[in-house]
DNA sequence: TCGCGCCAGCTTCCATGCAAGTTTGCATGG
DNA sequence: CCATGCAAACTTGCATGGAAGCTGGCGCGA
């Protein structure tokens, strides 16, 4: 029964191959912006600096071009994608629909996981409330983070959680930067209670409402600084 | 002005690979049920059909997983995916929470772009319930395609329409199975003219409201359908 | 000085070769 | 008859080379 080897996991997949190494890479360069957006770089140089050869590095190329985080150009190398205030508008309305129903999913949980959720995400909340009393931004946007990525995974639905995954990327620049200039941290905070306390009370509408509010008030507290500050691309 | 050669596109991308050649006729295979969910196939083998090498077709392959149509396994082929009532229900809450949203855009349009939609949307409705007036289950689907589609694209989101598009695709086979069906035609056209009302009013509330109990609806009744039917994998 | 064409260099696209991993069928032993 | 081990065939992962295409700079002509 036991296998003795390194074997694999049960039926997933687990296999260290280079193209995923270089799309993990090449991720973490473009979000830690190691690449700037509009930086046009060879795959022959990306190859040399990950040390493989180009295959592996033009497809996970292809896998990030998917996410909409590059754009292949024909003969001329890779592009790193910007970001406009009118895709963040376009990645906001994603968000809004999705969360506001997976709100919904988590609120129609049965009862043991209903409660477990709400427990989970009052803790994120609670998180919040506590950087936020310190000051530490840093550690705020991480529990507000841990938060929203708790609605959407204990939805449950997968597909939705593909969808979050990648827009967050593609947002994730815009939101480093804008977590500086927050300072609805109590609003959020309170939000948030409202979402959780509907959860636990099994009010779907209610937490469709509320967490669709919320990242509504959000888009537009946002949007505007995004483009005050001088934004064209980002 | 004029370019003499075949030349691309404004700034978008037109140039014909062989890689999109393979996604295209794979994809086309997939939707078709020429490559049959649960069907094994060897990138050689679909490289020697198509006529390329390996190598376009392993590319195409990593997008269309990226789609969710197929899953690459390792070592041993290219795995056409299954689809089971679990994975409708998930596309389901995605299509609900996206179209109502897109729906609100609609609405939310400058006068001449919002009469222009309405009116759009209105022909794909009269088409509907022509066509079933006729019997014409076939064509009825069309004009409802046609529908669900003009909504989503005149809302202008282009990450939406992205997200539609894979999800549609990802559930073609379904739709195609539960078209012939079909009972409640006249509910369908109905509900459409509540959208394009409330979309041609500007009522942004309510387009995005009767947009979502089209989908709530249709969700209900064609998911116990499905699963009556005995499609544990489609 | 300005416009135009040509050439060199760089880039990706795609085919192919080799290696490593998985599966399957068969022979062998219990 | 069934389980087990081994080998051969088959599969993809990845590297590399040739070919085609795009870009930019240089020189030539007006």
């Amino acid at each position: 029964m036991a296998r003795s080897k390194p074997a694999r996991s049960e039926d997933g997949e687990k296999r260290p191959s280079l193209v995923d190494d270089a799309y993990a890479a090449m991720k973490r360069a473009i979000l830690s912006s190691d690449f700037a957006p509009g930086y046009q770089a060879s795959e022959q140089e990306i190859a040399l600096r990950l040390g493989m050869s180009r295959t592996p590095v033009h497809e996970a190329a292809i896998r990030l071009q998917e996410d909409g985080l590059v754009r292949v150009l024909p003969r001329r190398g890779i592009l790193i994608c910007a970001l406009a205030p009118e895709d963040m508008r376009e990645i906001y309305d994603v968000i809004v629909a999705l969360e506001g129903q997976a709100a919904e999913l988590v609120a129609g949980l049965p009862e043991a996981d209903r409660i477990e959720a709400a427990a989970d995400l009052a803790a994120c909340t609670d998180a919040m409330a506590d950087a936020g009393a310190r000051g530490d931004l840093q550690a705020w946007g991480t529990a507000d983070e841990s938060f929203h990525r708790a609605l959407i995974e204990r939805g449950g639905n997968r597909r939705m959680i593909r969808i979050m995954q990648t827009v967050n990327d593609q947002s994730h620049r815009a939101r480093m930067l804008t977590l500086r200039l927050r300072q609805e941290l109590d609003a959020s905070v309170a939000e948030h209670r409202r979402i959780v306390e509907a959860v636990r009370a099994s009010d779907a509408a209610g937490a469709h409402r509320h967490a669709r509010q919320h990242r509504l008030r959000a888009r537009d507290t946002l949007l505007p600084l995004l483009e005050d500050f001088g934004l064209r691309h980002l």
